[in-house]
DNA sequence: CATGAATGAGGGTTCATTCAT
DNA sequence: GATGAATGAACCCTCATTCAT
């Protein structure tokens, strides 16, 4: 099925924002990969900084989203982390520009609208403080510092749209195995269990992010 | 002591660059920051693209040199990885700015420096490419994946310039022993160990970006 | 009754191009204002100039038509000076806005049709001229210089459309009285007379400009 | 002499806005009148707003300025609306590009400014009402409705600016005195009286404005 | 009759850079 | 060494207008 313009722009937008930055991307750069006139952009959006808003908006909305719908039906600590952990992996494996420019791209939008976005990621982070809290006061967490893990765990798994290529050896499946494993390894906890929420988290993902299996 | 005018140049491209990115901040930005004129500017510098370049190969090969300069004297693989972790976020977290100008400003250089930049980023993930090898074919890493724990290692570590804080409750030390720690626990390591080499990779770190104790 | 949608769009103009001048009325304005579409204005108008075109020859026709309507029962100078003077204010004040538009922007027009325009007014200038000359040739007038009175008059009954307000203390009627003895004081004429001509122009203005008593 | 840029870019301002109006002026027609590329325009004006501000702040400041002046020195109601009259006429006259952008383009300043611009025209306009009140109350003057008097002269006398050329048979000189005659005939004063004031006005109008005689 | 979609031209403004002083 | 003046190119965005539906 043909694109639709609107697609086609959002879609010019975020490959564009994500290999140029905002800023390094022109509005002639987006008319051309959308293949429309500059003027005809503007039926499309509102300006060029809205686009980048709802960009960053429907990322970080899918993946609140998704973290919620998951946790919902998962209770132990050592499940939530490995569901969380396939989550964000996959989201950026799946959908590396998308999330580029959310990490990227926060300090090109004005104070009002950063506070928005800023206010999702750490509505997002809180959902990941949670999880390691419970897991320390469970005992199946040896954290010595639940803050400093919990973002260098976040870093980690955000990095991922930094390198991954589906071209490579790693299936996305096998990707997020991989990190929930190194994941669960770094909060001193049991080496196995939460494949039953990785799987959970493996369906909520291939749904949210529409990922062909 | 009063910086010179060069050095007022520097550091106001590295704090714009890192604060509001290469295309976002624009020559009178840089100049008012300096506190000289746009025009005088150029008696300091090439273009602003030489600006960008020089930062980025300076703070590069400080890197490589650190890196280099302690594994020198160190043998053991996890001491050599302790060693490597602790540089890397001690550099991460005491010069934030820099590292991620070098980080997310790649992409603004004309392609010619691009592959000079990307070449030494590769000679210094090749330097820990090699003591992962080194330890998983001594049998003292469980990895599976060496190169994507590799990556989740470098990415967690750099991450680091995005959050720290010196304000806050860690100490660059207690850092950098927190995120050796983590990354012996991700690498299936012995809990322990290398803890010479880190105080070796502190005192290199010390003085290749000059931390005040 | 419902006004028709030409209506709206040419009312829509008037306001619009009397309050923000023509360059600075867009096409989109100008739709929002008469309720339907941008691209629907183009039913009810040919161009932008040509709609600015019509509305300055409607209100230059119907003057031209009210004064030669008028003179055409009067024959006395004074009476003569009397109803002009009371036909341009009762204009000027009741369609602040078409006058507006006629004086202001006829520099927006294209050479043709400004010269069309300028014809006009040329023509009823020559009116006010013609009854000029008349009081002063049978010596009820007393102006040293007629074409600067002409202009003076002019000018000061044109600005009537600039300042008056019908929420004011004066009505339309005892507004174009006062304009008339202020006229005849101007030209040195006889203090009082013309009462009957100026009651003939307040009807005539009051058919062609549906002024509601 | 010759002019300078700063010069040269405010008259061509002045020019344009009074001929095609402000929004009918574009910053490269601005360009090209003061003979300078787009761009260095900027190094002369802050916005093309800016710009029309401080040409209408200088043209009432002078205005306001010449008034007081010339009120100071002159005590009879007669003389005192002889000497505005002569002033108003003879700037208007001058100046005729300078006094219709401010007479016709309030309209296109922000807000704030126009709020600025109305204040001082109101200011201007209470030292006429002053005068204006001061001759009924001695009985000078003998005028029923002076405030609609008032903005009859007024409009009278800026419309010189609509169609005075120094190349017709008036001179300034001999068309502000006609102007004070036509003036105090409509506020049914003596016939005569105010010379000597009006000597004065001219007097300042010529420092003020720099005519020369 | 009505309009969403489309666009070339142009709007005002800022860009990085040069150079005479 | 320092900078005001200058500019071509480009910035984001809006313009009036057309046309297929």
């Amino acid at each position: 099925m043909a694109l639709t313009t609107e697609q086609r722009v959002r879609r010019a937008a975020v490959k564009l924002f994500a290999a140029k930055g905002f800023h390094g991307t022109g509005i002639r750069d987006l008319a051309q990969a959308a293949k429309i006139s500059p003027a005809s952009l503007y039926h499309y959006m509102g300006t060029k900084e809205d686009l980048l808003a709802a960009i960053m908006r429907e990322c970080l909305d899918r993946l609140l989203l998704a973290a919620r719908q998951t946790l919902d039906t998962v209770d132990d600590p050592a499940g939530q982390l490995s569901a969380l952990v396939t989550l964000h992996v996959m989201a950026h494996a799946a959908q590396p520009a998308e999330t580029r420019v959310v990490d990227n791209e926060v300090g090109a939008l004005s104070r009002g609208r950063r506070r928005v976005v800023v206010g999702l990621r750490d509505e997002y982070e809180a959902i990941w403080a949670g999880a390691i809290e419970k897991g320390v006061s469970a005992g199946v967490f040896d954290v010595p510092e639940p803050a400093v893990t919990r973002l260098a765990l976040l870093e980690m798994c955000t990095g991922v749209a930094r390198w991954y290529s589906p071209r490579g050896a790693l299936s996305l499946d096998g990707l997020a195995d991989r990190y929930a494993q190194l994941a669960l390894r770094m909060l001193g906890g049991p080496p196995t269990g939460g494949e039953t929420a990785a799987e959970r988290a493996r369906e909520v993902a291939t749904r949210v992010w529409r990922i062909r299996p």
